[in-house]
DNA sequence: GGCCGTTTCATACGATTGTTTGAAACGACC
DNA sequence: GGTCGTTTCAAACAATCGTATGAAACGGCC
């Protein structure tokens, strides 16, 4: 519904996103919105309050668009894993999101507010055991707590980076290559074989040969439901994702 | 006769890597520098123009106080890749250095402004090469050049993690063991080890025995010469930012 | 129509911002 | 001592910000 509330919060997001808290303006957020300056201190008090609902409201469409699917609990761990990691890129990078979601949650990542405790609470430490409970599965069982959770801020921390740093990588690779081979679900599925090889479920990648690629294999047989396993691979990063 | 330019300099550092450009106030710079107000106009110009000196003079400092180790041409790859990351590491969360300075970078790597490119052309290409030269002798010939790209990537994503998302990562893990366990050293020995085995050259995670730690006998081979295992093991949230 | 709670509007206020200004202080040289 | 270029200083400027205010418009309900 067009309620001035929720035309507030649509509008809020990019310039919150691009500009930061500070730098947002409510006479900016309240002209793309088309509503009347005092709007936002009369529904959500100040624009500090506006902020973190933004916040809020950013994560759940966020979630709501990418869900974590549900596997079966005799799935194998590690496609468990690899669905974990594409769900991840998936909402940290995928082209079905506005691009000021993810950024505005990045934000809050670098420079957390109180908007962001709560996000830790309800969001990250639930998705970081589930993690830990499928890196259970597959490590044994001296493995101690610290490099339990080590190893998966380490799987974690590769599929940041396209987020956080994805503006040097597009300094760094050439355009071409950086439209054939940095497709979100690309990424994912090298960072899957990555992390599976550390973890010993794949072959090391120092002993590859050229032909065989168990990643694609493993994509075929517990790709994410709806059909986003398509040939989008011309389609690439352009735009929004990798430029300010 | 510089006195007073380096001196707001320094003072410019800590407040921009804070607060962001547009948050930070040349008022505060001043007062923390004890110069008059008028004196940023006068030596740099703008706030624009001290803010692009005030990141090249971080970077300047960073690589100077951190410079990347010598290595003999025929040492082992394990060893060049375990110093490269050890190096890396300090560099982003080493405790030798002021926080402000790699804070203050990586706010230009999430969002670099016109006249820093060129910092991070000058800077992190060299240093990609030089991960990409290591990764050559470790991986098969047969390896893509794409697949050499995402896997330094991926580890690199490791290390950057921990500075992006330091914050998360007090609040996921509690007090106790982010001081006894996540020093910088030790996340660069995880990063090391996980690196390693993903390329064969440590035996996978899931095949430890308890006993044996390879990562620490390396370290001792190779170890960066000053010790510093001070105790800045992760700065907590300092509060709620609103600033930008 | 008359009433009342809710929402929108134009406008104004106080505070803070980056920047400017003109005078004062300084230091070297004659 | 006097002069001149450089640097510092207190004060002020214009712009912009978040927020407050009181009136106008709206929409049910009697």
């Amino acid at each position: 519904m067009d309620d001035t509330r929720t035309r507030i919060l649509q509008a809020a997001g990019p310039v919150f996103a691009e500009r930061g808290f500070r730098a947002a303006t409510v006479r900016d957020i309240c002209r793309r919105a088309g509503v009347n300056l005092a709007a936002v201190n009369y529904h959500f008090g100040d624009k500090q309050k506006l902020y973190i609902e933004t916040v809020r409201y950013a994560h759940r469409l966020r979630v709501e668009q990418v869900p974590l699917p549900k596997w079966p609990d005799d799935a194998a761990p590690r496609a468990k894993l690899a669905l974990f990691v594409r769900t991840m890129m998936s909402r940290v990078l995928g082209a079905d999101a506005q691009p000021w979601q993810p950024r505005l949650l990045m934000r809050e990542v670098l420079q957390p507010t109180e908007a962001c405790r709560q996000m830790v609470h309800d969001y990250f430490r639930p998705h970081d055991e589930i993690l830990l409970a499928i890196l259970d599965e597959m490590l044994p069982a001296e493995t101690s707590p610290t490099r339990r959770q080590q190893i998966a801020f380490s799987i974690i921390g590769q599929c940041l980076f396209y987020r956080f740093a994805g503006n040097v990588v597009s300094l760094l690779v050439d355009a071409d290559t950086l439209a054939a081979d940095y497709a979100p679900e690309q990424l994912a599925e090298h960072i899957i074989d990555f992390s599976l090889a550390a973890l010993g479920a794949h072959p090391p990648l120092s002993e590859r040969r050229p032909a065989p690629d168990e990643s694609a294999e493993l994509a075929r047989a517990a790709a994410i439901p709806a059909g986003d396993e398509t040939d989008r691979a011309g389609e690439g990063i352009e735009g929004d994702h990798f430029h300010d």
